[in-house]
DNA sequence: TCCGATGACTCAGAAAACTATTT
DNA sequence: AAAATAGTTTTCTGAGTCATCGG
């Protein structure tokens, strides 16, 4: 890889005024001859990665054999952030052996370096689970290589977080009645706490830990909302006491909301924004750390992060309640599924890009729409002539042949019911991301339970890597398991 | 008590890789 | 029957959360 001379430097103010091309044509030519190559080669180079993986993908712990997670350390290259990245394009250096801290017990079997290097330091450290790491030179972070999900070790860590939802699940309503009382505190900080609290309870906000300005992108979370992201409107769409949030959160996600709140939340946030400059904090005298160090008093292991996943699983188990029918197909409930899926997505923002194919796919769904209606209409019509000659007839073939025309017609207005819910289905579907949700905030058990109690193979909603990662899910539930 | 820095872990969407379907 | 296309799954690594530590 080539740097810059101090000369070019110099030289090179404007990155739009560069020309790409040759790099471009570089990764396109390579793209192409990866395509190009015979089937056996390519059958080749993959066995060879698959004897990597074999070699190096795999850890003993407590004597168990386990994936690891990533096992390659990162690629140089260009460091990519998300949204406005001050250190965007920034070169990302390799990551040399001399780079890498080796963690493993005394007695195993400590990886060799490569030929004619050494490790940074090889330590023992059973406190930690990472097995090696090293500085990542454009933040200054530390990078980690750490067990697969499937791990058990990941797995307990897993259950212990839905454990923690679930208690809080027996005390919310205390504590939300506690917060509404803080409301009223004379002391201007427990009301900012109260009404923190109030947004991350109710709109599932991250906790929004302050970050040192100018190193990365403008992001917010509740904590360290402004004044410029928040508006409110004493009447709006029909609705009192109306709150406009309008910030970037993780990953440079913009959050557009209008919440119609609660009178005294909405007095509340008339208080706290007088004489406040657009850049100054909403909840000035409220840090993470003390949000964080209250809700442990109020119990055991509770963090603010914790709403999120109590609120995401109590509205997927509340709305597959709603949303499912016993009778219905099993392509149907899927669509339950996915619908339940996507109330908990909307609550956390949890948003995609628009796929590139989507509209020409939509297209394609709405032709086999439009093709399934001519086939009904021609159906309806053959049925007709069915009825006219069993009418005249009456005898046992023409009323066979009306039978039959009968179920044929009935069929296709399933198919047409099943399509159109399908392109619903995708419809709402197309700036919604589903996969951290169902990933990380959806307690596995519900999911399980719903498909036992209803017939649905877990197949059909658990991918096989998903599977693997909700093994402790799948070994402990029963159909009647309730978050 | 209160910071600011750091370390270790979870969570985030895009892109790549793989698989199924259509042409 | 093979190639193109569409749909699904896995990988990748950046971006958060939160506890702890030292002053």
């Amino acid at each position: 890889m080539m740097e810059m001379t101090a000369e070019e430097r110099s030289l090179i103010k404007h990155l739009d005024k560069c020309d790409f091309t040759e790099i471009h044509r570089h990764f396109v030519d390579k793209a192409a001859a990866w395509r190009a190559l015979p089937r056996e080669e390519k059958q080749k180079l993959k066995e060879e990665a698959e004897k990597l993986e074999h070699e190096f993908g795999y850890c003993t712990l407590d004597g168990h054999r386990e994936k690891i997670g990533n096992f390659k350390t990162e690629l140089p290259g260009l460091f990519c952030g998300r949204g406005d990245h001050p250190k965007m394009g920034m070169l990302k250096r390799r990551i040399r052996p001399e780079d890498v801290v080796i963690n493993c017990s005394r007695d195993s079997q400590i990886p060799e370096p490569p030929a004619g290097h050494q490790w940074k330091e090889v330590r023992s450290d059973n406190t930690v689970t990472w097995l090696a790491a090293w500085t990542e030179n454009v933040q200054n972070s530390i990078k980690y290589i750490m067990l697969n999900p499937s791990s058990k070790i990941k797995g307990e860590k897993d259950w212990q977080k839905y454990e923690v939802a679930r208690r809080l699940k027996r005390v919310v309503e205390e504590i939300r009645s506690q917060y509404r009382t803080d409301w009223k505190s004379p002391e201007m900080k427990k009301r900012q706490r109260g009404v923190a609290l109030y947004f991350i309870d109710k709109l599932a906000l991250r906790t929004g830990n302050e970050k040192e300005e100018g190193r990365t992108a403008d992001t917010v979370g509740c904590c360290s909302l402004r004044m410029e992201h928040v508006r409110l409107h004493m009447y709006a769409n029909g609705h009192k006491h109306v709150v406009e949030l309008d910030f970037l959160g993780k990953d440079s996600i913009r959050y557009y909301n209008w919440v119609p709140v609660e009178k005294a939340v909405f007095q509340n946030l008339q208080i706290f924004m007088e004489n406040k400059d657009p850049g100054e904090d909403l909840f000035d005298k409220l840090t993470t750390s003390s949000l964080n160090k209250h809700l442990q008093d109020l119990m055991d292991g509770l963090t603010a992060k914790v709403f999120r996943t109590y609120n995401a699983s109590i509205v997927l188990q509340e709305q597959l309640r709603v949303l499912t029918r016993a009778e219905d197909s099993i392509a149907a409930k899927i669509l339950a599924y996915n619908r339940a899926n996507r109330a908990v997505a909307i609550l956390c923002n949890h948003q995609r890009a628009t796929p590139k194919t989507f509209e020409k796919s939509m297209r394609n769904l709405q032709t086999k729409i439009q093709a399934k209606k001519t086939q009904i209409a021609e159906a309806q019509g053959e049925l007709r002539k069915a009825e006219g000659d069993y009418r005249i007839k009456g005898d046992g073939k023409s009323k066979s042949i009306l039978e039959k025309k009968q179920r044929l017609l009935q069929k296709l207005e399933e198919q047409l019911v099943h399509l159109s819910t399908k392109a619903t289905d995708k419809e709402e579907n197309q700036q919604v991301a589903l996969g951290t949700s169902k990933l990380s905030y959806l307690d596995p058990r519900i999911s399980i339970a719903w498909c036992k109690r209803f017939g649905v193979p877990v197949e059909k909603i658990y991918s096989k890597t998903q599977r693997a990662k909700f093994a402790w899910a799948l070994a402990m539930v029963g159909e009647d398991f309730e978050f």
